[in-house]
Order: C-alpha cells, then structure tokens, then sequence
RNA sequence: UGCGGGGUGGAGCAGUCCGGUAGCUCGUUGGGCUCAUAACCCAAAGGUCGCAGGUUCAAAUCCUGCCCCCGCUACCA
C-alpha cells in the first residue's frame, strides 16, 4: 500500500517575499516528481504553500494600513497565480493561517508539554527596542544593536523551550542508519557535522509583547509559538495529521521534503526531533538543492528583474523554462541560470532536436501515408535498426525511472534526449524518403510506426517535465484524447500506439529564437553599483518588506528630502596612518568639526602621510562599523572607477564641519 | 582575514575519492542527406589537465609549495 502513495513538499514561502527563480526552482521540481509520480500510477500528494506569520508580516500589514491577514490574503495570490503559470499541479496549497493548521499546531504544542518535553525558562539578554529584535550578548557591537547601531537594553524574559537535546543521539543514529534521509550526501555530511556539537534546546516561543502574530501558545496565551515551529508543521497538518489519520500515514510513509540548502538545519534538526517527541515518524527523504547565480553574480536586486519569473514565462513560455533549470544543473548543486545558456539550451535541444525531430517525422508522415500512422507491423523481418531503437526504448525507460527516484532530473532528461537523438538517427540511418522512392510499403510502414511509437514514448517521458508541450504532442499524433497512451506505465512495452491513427501536424513545437531578447540588456554596466544593490538586495531578503516598492526598480531616483538624510561635511585629515593587515584599509583621524575616525579603503592609492592636512568630504551620520577591528565613524567621498580612485577635494578654502549640499 | 568551492581543447562542464588510452554538450571545419525549425546524420581539427617540485614503471588523479578566480566573511566606494 505505503509503495504507491508518494507524497512531496516545497518549502512554505514567506508571504512577504517577491518570488523569484529559487521559489521556481524548488515548485516544478515538485511538479515534475509528482507529474512523474503519478504517471506511474501513484497516489500522489503535493503541497505547497505560504507561511504567513512573524514580525515582518505584522509590520508590513501595519504599513500598509491593513490587518496581518488582509496582507496575507493579498500577497499570497502572487504565488498563487505563478504557480498557475508555471502549470504547477499542486494537490493542496497550505497557509500557515488557517484553522486547519493553528488547530494542528497547537495539538502538537499540547502534546509535547504534556509529556514533559517543553519547559520554561528566564534568562537575560540585550533588547532593540525600535528593532524589536532579541540579542545574546556576544552578538553586540561595542554594547550597541549589530544591526541599527543603536542603544540596547538589558531585559530578562521567560520563554518556552523544547528539549530537543535529548534526541541528540536518537537522531545521530537515525541519519546514519538512513542514508537517504539527507540528500545529497554532502548535506547528510554537513549535518552528520553538525551533531558533533551537543546540540541544543530550541526556544519555541515569543512574547505577545514582542510579537502578536503567531499561533497562540495553547497552555499559556501570553506568547505566540516561533515562527519555524509554526511553518515545519505544515507538513503533516495538510495530509491530514489529526483529521485524517489514514490518509495522513499512507502519505507520511513516503515522504520528500524539496528545501533550498539554506535550511538544512531546520528540516533535519528540528523537524525530526519534534516529529519523535510527539511518537510521530522523521519524514522519509529531506533533499536539499542549491542556489542560482544569475548571469554569473549573485541575485540581486537589479538583476531579479532579469529573471523574474512571470516575464521568463511571457518571454520563453513555461515549459522551456522548466526544462532548463532542470536540465541545466545537476539538482542539489549551484547553478547559473544565463539567458545565452537558455536560449542556446531551447534553440539546441528543444527546437533542434525534440521539436523538429516531431516536424520532419510528421511531414513525412503526411507526404508518404497521407497523415495516418500505419498499423503495428506484427513480429517477422522488422530489421536490425528498428529493434535496436526498439531495445533502447526499454532501457531509456528504465534508466529514467531510476534517475527520476534519485530526483536526478538532469541526468533523467540526458536520457531521454540521447532517445531523441536515437530517433533522429533511425530516420537517417532508416531513410524513409529511399523506401518511398522505391516503393518499399512495408518496409516504410516498419520505419513509420516505430518512429511513431518511439516519439509516443518521448512525449510520454516529458510530460512530467514539459506538460503543456507532452499535450500538443498528443495531439500532433493525434492522441490526445487517450489518457492511458499518455502514462509511464504504458512504455511497459512498446507499441502502445494504434495503427490507423490520424496525425494533426501543428505548428513547431519550439520556434528557434535568434536574438537574446532585451530583458537582459540592462545587466551589464551595472558594476559601480553592484555592491550596493546586493546590500540592498541581502537587506530585502531580510526584511521582505520590498513588494511594494519592487517593481520601480528602474526609478531609482529620489527625492530632494531623501538626499537630506545625507549628512555630509567637510572634515581635515589630521592623522593617518595603515591599519595593520589591511590591504587597502587607513584609519583615518578627522577633524569634522568634532574630531572622529574613519577607516577608508584607499590604501591602494593614497600614502597615508599625503592625507595628512587634506580637506576631504565625509558622510558624517553613516552607521559606524567595525572593519577590521578598527571603528569607522563616516565615510569619505571618493571618484573610483577602473582607473584608480581620486578623493573628492575643495576649490577654496573650507572650514571643517562645514554641511555640504 | 578566515571558511568554502574552483582552475581540464574557443565556451560551459565530467573525470580526481579507488593513479594506467583525457570524455560530454555547445561552437568551428569538412562531408552526407533532402523528411525537417539553415534543422538532422557522419567525420575532423582543437588540450603544457593553473605553476613548480616530489612519490611511482606510470599522475588531471597521490604528496608539498606557490599563483589565480568565485562565494560567504572581511578590509565602506
């Protein structure tokens, strides 16, 4: 029974973030298995889903003027509709949310303070008060908040915490006896690492005074449950943990969890320890993929808008964009997802290949049976070409469902497309056109239906991945109607496809694109401002809050007010000198009316003994940091380009301190 | 600076754990075919496997040192 139920998540994604190629990437590899799955004639589940709750959540609705849930129930339809673009086939959605889930929550809370595993405890720790924000005190800068810079306080706090230590060794042993549990094996190794450190208890809870939106902690409703705590959960309560007991074990007996390798330790720490505290089993298999570069960099912000996700869609169309991030990078490693890589990935392998092997097949299909497929030649002389194509059929099938259960999507479609290369080389090596001319019929009706069949089963293998491209190849061979003739479990044995079946030859499945389409354009001559986009973009991904700003990345001017918060001043160097170590690093003593160090990074330049006396330009209220060890109190103002840097400088003289404007 | 990943024909990668003809895709060149989306099929050219030492009969692969690139971090334009 248990073997014919597959069940596989996504990771729930946080409402407030804007989706991106990484949310992508993790859903249609969910899609894909799942598709695959049931094609096999599974029952599968496949959930995906949003988290909802936590800080951000309460502070963005609060911006915007609207209660946390009307922001959820506004946000959440962004990923809804993508993964409708994206022929998502999700059997649930789950939203942290909602009554089914609070309820699980909570039952699961209950029960784990019933049999002894959560307890309270007060301890003390540094407070930020406009950041909201909890810090232990060797996260402190110089006393003050890493984050904001500014004061903290010393406040003493009682939380909840589940005793998740004592499954230390339970745990250590489940991994080691599971090799599968943690894929790929690098990962397992990582947190097999990880448990070589006593592992520690988990706090589980939040002041309501810090934080309200949460589920409500059901023996003591001052707190609200930890925003992870909350999410994991999610997992059982949508197959039905409590509500449908059966349904709930059939589908947690074969269990996938896809997650993104930056959070590892939540789905194979936590979530195993909290599954056995309560008596309930570790999910079977946790496989965690890698990240996507864009175009060579890091995704930042500038340069989502090159990969964001619905202008991919209207450019290439979901199915090419499907078979790229699958094809493209082994799962489970880092990728680059590059436009030039995906056009010549569409324009090679689908156009060239896939779709004008179907072309030219069904334009000889048209020209020498009138469009019909002939009848499945019975036994006898089929000749060495047609059974050796035939033979490689049962083995691609084979290879594909051993990769496809290791989720080893890019080698599962090399083996199909060495098939499609196998195909095409049958017509040439098979030469219908000859067969024609010399009006060998039967020989010809051999050639046809095994090519036929043998594009069948391609369409059948890539419909997982490709769906709305596996339809129109139905169709094409004019089959669309026969659900069975379109299943895994029909390339049991070949020639599936009925003779006398009449083709419909459409338009080429993949045109071939020649130009990179403009939404690239604007990726180069961005590197002056880089970095400061990926601050801006790593901030972002903190905070979450950018949805609505999003979309103007193209305006990025400000107001004069903006440009106000600048505070910049004249200041004199008074001291200079090299910070030890350092590459390009001075420390800097100057006079801006009061005297404050700064440390710039212009070693490379400037001798620090020429600074000495120079009248320079300073941003005086930036929030100081540590480099190096060294407090930096400002920043001086510089022209740095590939060609060296020059320090802003004054005409006339200026008095220290002076605002610039 | 620390940690991690990497340097293999023009490009992107595999091979490195367990030494023994250096492989794949794209591109290039030549040929074939004419059914097809200038597509398909065949063939060829093209590599000091980052550098320098060492171990070995034999090193891309093992050992030592060095150089360079990328990510996080760090050294704020």
């Amino acid at each position: 029974m248990s073997q014919d139920t597959f069940y596989v998540t996504t990771p729930i994604y946080y409402v407030n973030d804007v989706p991106h190629i990484g949310h992508v990437y993790t859903t249609v590899a969910a899609d894909v298995i799942s598709r695959y799955m049931r094609s096999c004639g599974k029952s599968v589940m496949f959930l995906t889903g949003t988290d909802e709750h936590g800080q951000k959540v309460e502070q963005a609705a609060r911006e915007r003027g609207l209660s946390p849930q009307e922001h959820c129930d506004e946000m959440v339809v962004r990923f809804q509709h993508l993964w409708r673009r994206f022929s998502i086939s999700n059997d649930d959605f789950i939203r942290t949310t909602e009554d089914r889930h609070i309820a699980v929550v909570q039952h699961f809370l209950q029960k784990l303070r019933d049999s002894g595993d959560i307890y309270k405890s007060t301890y003390s720790g540094w407070y930020c008060v406009p950041d909201e924000r909890f810090w232990t005190e060797k996260d402190l800068t110089d006393g003050n908040c890493p984050d904001c810079g500014r004061e903290v306080n010393q406040i003493e706090e009682s939380n909840y915490f589940f005793r998740m230590g004592k499954y230390q060794e339970w745990l250590l042993k489940h991994i080691e006896d599971n090799p599968d549990f943690i894929r790929p094996e690098s990962r397992r190794n990582e947190m097999l690492g990880f448990l070589r450190k006593p592992l520690e208890d988990l706090c589980i809870s939040r002041p309501k005074s810090r934080l309200h939106w949460g589920v409500e902690i059901p023996f003591d409703t001052d707190y609200v449950t930890y925003v992870w705590f909350d999410a994991l959960i999610n997992y059982v309560t949508a197959p039905g943990f409590t509500t449908d007991d059966e349904r709930y074990r059939s589908f947690w007996r074969n269990s996938t969890h896809l997650i993104g390798k930056d959070i590892l330790t939540t789905h194979t720490i936590y979530w195993p320890t909290m599954l056995k505290a309560i008596g309930e089993d570790a999910p079977t298999r946790v496989f965690a993929h890698g990240w996507w570069t864009v175009e060579g960099r890091k995704m930042s912000k500038s340069l989502r808008n090159v990969v964001e996700p619905n202008l991919l869609v209207d450019e290439y169309g979901a199915d090419s964009i499907r078979y790229f991030i699958l094809r493209e990078v082994p799962f489970g490693l880092d990728g680059d997802f590059s436009h030039a890589a995906l056009v010549g990935r569409i324009n090679s392998d689908l156009a060239n290949d896939l779709g004008n092997l179907l072309q030219r097949s069904l334009g000889m299909l048209e020209k020498y049976r009138n469009g019909i497929i002939p009848a499945s030649p019975d036994g006898g002389n089929l000749g060495d070409l047609t059974r050796d194509l035939m033979d490689r059929a049962t083995l691609v099938t084979e290879e594909l469902d051993s990769h496809m259960k290791e989720l080893a999507f890019d080698r599962a479609l090399k083996t199909v497309w060495g098939f499609v290369g196998a195909s095409n080389k049958y017509i040439d090596s098979a030469a219908p056109w000859t067969l024609a001319k010399e009006g060998k019929d039967s020989k010809l009706d051999v050639v046809m239906y095994t090519l036929f069949e043998a594009i069948r089963q391609v369409a059948v293998m890539i419909t997982p991945f490709m769906p709305e491209t596996g339809q129109k190849m139905f169709r094409q061979l004019g089959i669309a109607g026969k659900k069975e003739l379109q299943k895994i479990t029909s390339l049991e044995q070949w020639g599936g496809l009925p003779g006398g079946t009449r083709s419909f030859r459409g338009p080429a499945l993949f045109p071939r694109i020649e130009e990179i389409p403009d939404i690239v354009t604007d990726v180069d001559g961005q590197d002056e401002s880089a970095e400061g986009e990926r601050e801006a973009m790593a901030q972002e991904d903190r905070t979450g809050t950018a949805a609505g700003r999003d979309n103007s990345s193209e305006d990025n001017l400000i107001g004069i007010d903006e440009f106000a918060r600048v505070e910049l001043v004249a200041g004199r160097v008074l001291e200079a000198e090299r910070v030890p170590k350092s590459k390009k690093l001075v420390r800097l003593i100057v006079d801006t009316g009061e005297q404050r160090q700064l440390v710039a990074g212009i070693a490379e330049y400037y001798e620090p003994e020429d600074l000495v006396g120079k009248m320079i330009a300073v941003v005086a209220n930036l929030r100081p940091a540590k480099l190096m060890g060294v407090e930096s109190r400002g920043m001086l103002l510089a022209a740095h380009g590939r060609d060296g840097l020059s320090l802003v400088s004054f005409e006339g003289d200026v008095k220290p301190g002076t605002r610039i404007k």
